[in-house]
DNA sequence: CCGGATGTTCACCT
DNA sequence: GAGGTGAACATCCG
């Protein structure tokens, strides 16, 4: 997704339909939804239920009901869309225009005593997003907002799977992505292949602090694309802090840059060189 | 024309 | 069981 940042600025759009009653559900393409329902399923749940609140975990956005909760997934190009706006412009791997033909699934929303509904959609180039009723989030682990120490040593345990991996591992820890977790390595100064179990106390620290650090800054700038390694990520990139030539490799099966000077390999549990 | 892309999931190895 | 790899999903972009 769209990570984290996207799907807050997702849900802050979506809290615009608390309190308002949903009075049709669009399903233009069945394969968006999960759990085997159909869209007569879909909208025979939801027909007639009030939105109460609106949340986020992770990556999912998460619209409570007074029935069902609806949990909405974005895959790597979906976009969410409010009347005729779009909270997010535009998405670094995504297309750069918008169409209605992309549009897999929407809700039609009434507000008491407003004149005419609102519209809620979801566009999708890549159908990799979903919606889902009641969806089982037990899998996923705590939120990289407000993440602690404490919580990535619980989450790292003693496994040898490389920090990258790790941190891209929603099960462990929930809401980040590859291009932040490239940016927060790279900001901490450590190598991606890193046995995530094989980190001291303080480095677990400086990562919580870093993650905090990232998100922050890059929701200010406006989205998970707008790091100081992003521009570098290319062919021939330098690492912006010391000018070193970056590394591109493939790391947890993504695309992985990392500069060759001030992110260096773990001391030992790293592939021979 | 070809390869790669912010994600998730599954089959298949080691 | 853990963890890695590669494919698949479908489409856009350089």
């Amino acid at each position: 997704m769209p990570e984290l940042i996207e799907a807050a600025a997702y849900a802050r759009t979506a809290g615009r339909a608390v309190g308002a009653t949903i009075v049709e559900v669009m399903l233009a393409d069945p394969s968006w939804v999960r759990g085997g329902l159909s869209g007569d399923d879909l909208a025979s749940a939801l027909v007639g239920t009030e939105v109460v609140e609106v949340g986020r975990l992770g990556k999912v956005v998460l619209l409570g009901t007074d029935g069902p909760t609806l949990a909405l997934r974005f895959g790597m190009t979906g976009r969410l869309l409010w009347d005729d706006d779009a909270p997010i412009d535009e998405l670094v791997y995504g297309p750069k225009r918008s169409e209605e033909a992309w549009v897999r699934f929407a809700l039609s929303l009434q507000h008491p005593g407003e004149e005419v509904a609102h519209r809620l959609a979801v566009e999708d180039a890549r159908r990799l997003g979903s919606v889902e009723l009641d969806a089982d989030l037990s899998d996923l682990g705590p939120d990289a907002v407000g993440i602690h120490a404490e919580q990535l040593a619980d989450a790292f345990g003693t496994t040898t799977t490389p920090l990258k991996a790790a941190l891209l591992d929603q099960r462990r820890l929930a809401g980040l992505g590859n291009l932040l977790v490239d940016e927060v390595l790279w900001r901490a100064g450590m190598h991606p292949e890193t046995p995530a179990g094989t980190l001291k106390d303080d480095e677990l620290v400086l990562l919580a602090d870093t993650i905090a650090l990232v998100v922050a800054e890059l929701s200010k700038r406006g989205g998970s694309h707008t790091g100081d390694l992003q521009p570098q990520r290319a062919p021939d990139g330098v690492c912006p802090r010391d000018g070193a030539p970056l590394v591109r490799g493939r790391v947890g099966g993504r695309t992985t840059w990392w500069c060759s000077l001030h992110q260096r390999r773990p001391r030992w549990g790293a592939s021979p060189v």
